[in-house]
RNA sequence: GGAGGCGUGGCUGAGUGGUCUAAAGCAGCACACUGCUAAUGUGUUGACUCCGAAAGGGGUCCGAAGGUUCGAAUCCUUCCGCCUCCGCCA
């Protein structure tokens, strides 16, 4: 949610900076409502203050206890009053996303992305490589048949090594998060001035209750539909591991000397890919249920920028470790994610489709989480003042999986693993076709 | 799932309808005193919001939401969380 303070001061620049990402919000309304909001809130004071002067010290008489009773009823329409003025008004301020950074390209949609860098050269093979989904059948590692069986379109079993893979990425990555002089060392390479400090390891809920959900801006307009619900319970299953770590906070005064507050989560995540028919239906690349570990920070404002490039350049600095060529977008204001400030994608070389594909994601969701969560921290004049978050993925287990099978494979059909992770993998170098 | 108990400020904890404007203690901060430290004394202490240039003033907050009452931390209803016992269970 943005500031209200921002919208009625600046209201003009606030709708600009809103129509580059596509958005129309309705500024006006805002204004008229806070307008009376703050009218009605005051009218409501003065007469509680009288309420409160004039109820003390005891019984009263009979006349003054009928025109307290009219006092009451003024209260209590008052109170109705102020209940609907904030409500609509808080309906009209969820339909406005994040204020994208200056830097932001402005664009339509993600053929406006900007490509800031590639890295890795592409892999020349001397044979036609095959998809990970042919692949995937030769070593006899996805199952998505008996998947659709046992659970429906866009699930699928892994199998044989394929899980021992899974649990090398995530060995791989927290060997290296946990590891303040690994960062020490992607902070220098990269000239950062992102603090030298580790990432937490963390398990978190894969379910959310709505109020939690809301206040991380998953549930805003448009969003409801991509969410799983469980009715009965009355609560959502998780999109990522960001949407359970950054609630984590909720209603909480972080101690400023703990800033950044990092965290490296491993969870499922659950997305229900409406409105995706038809798009990546074979294979696994895009599906209801993937695990993923997710890097999370909640950093004081003047420091959010430089979490956020530490962020890219730690996805950066493991990509080039497991040697999957790759390459930097920088989101347009059209494609961005509606909490964001500002994103960063990194989308790896998949040969036989002969593009790059996204595989990761990093944003700077600035204070517009943080102020519905209400996570703050004192600053050093001894104010509050909320936190920034950060997110960013370290692997998406599934697809990085698909990119290291497309980029790894040999003529004959076999499978190498790559050298990072074969000490995670019981020294495992390569497995042969199976079929 | 069943039965019972409990939720008060940074922490401990008193408070069962009207000076609660929430006692007291601890911790924190400031000052004083004191070779240093400790101890002691005095004062002070939160968040949110509205009005205001500021100084300052008003309002809200005793797990949450409703309700009763002229008046609610206190009474009623629902919900949430925690604890104990039973049941079930990886």
């Amino acid at each position: 949610m943005l500031d209200i303070k921002l919208i009625r001061q600046n209201s003009e620049k606030v709708k600009e900076a809103l129509e580059k990402r596509g958005v129309r919000v309705d500024v006006e309304s805002v204004l008229v409502l806070d307008d009376r909001r703050r009218k009605v809130t005051g009218e409501l004071d003065e007469a509680r203050a009288e309420q409160n002067r004039r109820s003390k010290g005891g019984p009263k008489e009979p006349g003054e206890i009928e025109e307290l009773k009219k006092l009451k009823e003024k209260i209590k329409s008052l109170e109705e009053e102020l209940g609907t003025v904030e409500k609509e008004l808080e309906t009209v301020m969820y339909s406005f996303p994040n204020i994208p950074f200056e830097e932001v390209p402005v664009g339509k949609d993600e053929k406006e992305n900007k490509v800031l860098k590639e890295q890795g050269s592409k892999l020349k093979f001397d044979f036609d490589p095959l998809s990970y989904v042919d692949l995937g059948e030769k070593l006899d590692w996805i199952d998505t048949e008996r998947a659709a069986k046992v659970s429906g379109a866009r699930f699928g079993y892994l199998k044989h090594e394929a899980p021992l893979l899974e649990f090398a990425l995530i060995s791989f990555t927290l060997e290296r998060l946990t590891n303040k002089k690994f960062i020490e060392k992607v902070i220098k390479k990269n000239k950062l001035s992102a603090k030298v400090k580790e990432f937490i390891p963390l398990v978190p809920p894969v379910m959310i209750k709505p109020e939690a959900f809301r206040a991380m801006g998953k549930l805003d307009p448009g969003q409801e539909e991509e969410r799983y619900y469980l009715p009965k319970d009355d609560l959502y299953l998780i999109g990522s591991a960001e949407h359970t770590t950054g609630a984590m906070h909720m209603g909480e005064i972080l101690p400023s000397e703990n800033l950044p507050h990092r965290h490296i989560a491993f969870s499922t995540a659950f997305r229900r890919e409406a409105g995706s028919y038809g798009k990546d239906t074979r294979g696994l690349f895009r599906v209801h249920q993937f695990d993923k570990l997710e890097m999370f920070s909640f950093a004081k404002p003047e420091e959010s920028r430089a979490e956020h490039d530490l962020f890219l350049a730690l996805q950066e600095e493991m990509m080039q470790e497991l040697k999957i060529p790759y390459r930097v977008m920088l989101i347009c204001t059209g494609d961005m994610v509606w909490t964001d400030a500002k994103q960063y994608d990194l989308e790896s070389w998949f040969p036989s489709q002969n593009a790059y594909r996204e595989t990761h994601s990093t944003s700077n969701s600035t204070d517009f989480q943080s102020r519905r969560l209400k996570a703050r921290f004192k600053n050093e004049k001894g104010e509050m003042e909320l936190v920034h978050t950060i997110n960013g993925t370290a692997f998406a287990i599934g697809r990085i999986m698909l990119a290291i099978m497309e980029n790894y494979q040999t003529k004959s059909g076999s499978l190498k693993i790559p050298k990072q992770l074969q000490k995670y993998m019981f020294g495992i170098k390569e497995i042969k076709a199976r079929k």
